[in-house]
DNA sequence: AGTCCGTTCGA
DNA sequence: CGAACGGAC
């Protein structure tokens, strides 16, 4: 009897002639898919993000009967000769543009055809191909404003019909598939985390679900993590499970603030990739170096209160219960993003580079352009970005944005019992911070004065 | 896509 | 005396 494989090797290993190919040979193993995972940090186990992106891989190896190849982040000019190891006549590649080339869809693109093998790119698709917007000069657009008005000029086909690529199949249905992987990264998920459905219908489900009930008041909604406001589409067109042209056709007709708000947003996701198509080095650099001459903290304290942020124990409610969320769902309401993220660089003292890497490792939707190009947004340091001195304060904004602690609830569990607004200031509460929930690690009042101190006296 | 502080304005 | 506003960081 046959049974299936979905092979995983990290990046460093030679695969076309890896024993593992050969091992599922001789097993009658069919091989599924390869995943060469190269943009996620290999270290970590229990991702959900690889979770996610495993799954929907599977259900796309499985709906291609096993004809499928797939190579995630790999060096393309590899990709012909791993087709014919594991006899496979299609490839699937990323479409994104990583820090790992540009213009390379081209160039593979060439070299499996010439190796009389079907392509097909699904991944992290664009309205407009990152590059392709440009100034009359033919330099890159800076500017988020401009660069929106150009790609709105530029324009963009319409999106395929739905259903007219490959039909995804029930993930469920591949639960039979094993990894080989020693460590098995990306299969194991924690215990009791729920993870967002894979694949096309799923996608279009959430989409409609959202554009019916959420999308006229997306205005308002989209900053309430308490609230159902936003439309959760990130993990889908990161994965290539939907288009943008699919959203912005539908966005198309319709005239209300929170469609326009939306549009903006999905050019935001097309700007900080436009960004990486030019600027590859700034997936991890810093875009204005300004940044990189503050005073950083490092040390024992500071890795403790770095663990203490990931693992949503400051002692701020707001704070810790967006980093739960993460944890607990692999994904995370976008206020949150922006105000953990504050918190690590201008509470905590860290780089920004620390922060992105926790966020890629868990986050479903975790992507190189939108996820860094956020960071860089929030310490200053990217080229159109928030002045360092914006300061979130991590207790106002829980009371702006969680105004009834229902989200702060939701996710602390120490904090379950208190009710109200006052879930927020637990420190306040007759008879002190509940068992189990942490003291503040930090004085925000005494943090932000030290960051504005640093930035003052920076080289 | 922020916060803080001092000042002014109106109840 | 609190809301509203402007400038600074």
């Amino acid at each position: 009897m046959t049974s299936t494989s979905l092979l995983w090797f990290r990046r460093d290993l030679r695969l076309g002639d890896h024993p593992a190919l050969a091992a599922a040979a001789d097993h009658n193993h069919r091989v599924l898919g390869v995943f060469v995972a190269d943009d996620v940090p290999l270290d970590a186990s229990g991702s959900p993000r690889r979770a996610v992106l495993a799954r929907t891989l599977a259900a796309l190896a499985q709906a291609m009967d096993g004809r499928l190849l797939i190579a995630h982040g790999r060096p393309r000019s590899v990709l012909p000769r791993l087709a014919r190891a594991v006899d496979a006549d299609v490839v699937h590649v990323s479409a994104d543009y990583g820090p790992y080339g540009r213009r390379r869809d081209e160039q593979v693109q060439r070299a499996l055809q010439d190796a009389g093998v079907e392509w097909v790119a699904t991944g992290s698709p664009y309205a407009v191909a990152p590059g392709r917007v440009r100034k009359s000069n033919g330099e890159r657009y800076a500017v988020f404003t401009p660069f929106y008005r150009g790609w709105t000029d530029h324009g963009w086909r319409k999106p395929a019909r739905s259903g007219s690529g490959v039909d995804w199949v029930d993930p469920g249905e591949v639960d039979g598939i094993t990894a080989h992987d020693p460590q098995e990264y990306a299969r194991t998920v924690p215990a009791g985390m729920s993870l967002p459905e894979v694949g096309e219908q799923a996608a279009l489900d959430g989409w409609r679900t959202f554009r019916d009930e959420a999308l006229d008041d997306y205005d308002g909604d989209r900053d309430r993590p308490d609230r159902p406001g936003t439309s959760h589409m990130s993990v889908y067109l990161k994965w290539g499970s939907i288009h943008p042209r699919t959203l912005l056709a539908d966005l198309a007709g319709r005239r209300s603030t929170g469609a326009a708000s939306y549009r903006r947003e999905l050019a935001w996701r097309e700007f900080y990739a436009d960004s990486v198509f030019h600027l590859p080095e700034s997936v991890w650099t810093s875009v204005d170096p300004v940044i990189d001459r503050m005073a950083w903290d490092s040390g024992q304290p500071a890795e403790e209160r770095f663990e203490a942020w990931r693992a949503g124990r400051t002692g701020y409610p707001f704070i810790d219960a967006g980093m739960r969320q993460l944890l607990a769902e692999g994904w995370m309401h976008n206020r949150l993003r922006m105000a953990t993220a504050s918190f690590l660089i201008k509470d905590l003292h860290l780089p920004w580079q620390r922060g992105a890497e926790h966020f890629l490792e868990h986050l479903v939707d975790g992507d190189y352009a939108s996820n860094n190009h956020g960071w860089q947004w929030v310490a200053g340091s990217g080229a159109q970005a928030a002045p360092f001195f914006r300061i979130f304060n991590p207790l106002t904004q829980g009371e702006k944005f969680d105004p009834s602690g229902d989200f702060v609830r939701r996710y602390i569990p120490e904090l379950r019992d208190v009710p109200g607004r006052k879930v927020h200031r637990p420190w306040e509460l007759d008879g002190g911070v509940p068992a189990g929930y942490p003291e503040p690690i930090v004085d925000h009042a005494d943090e932000r004065a030290e960051a504005l101190r640093r930035w003052q006296q920076r080289g």
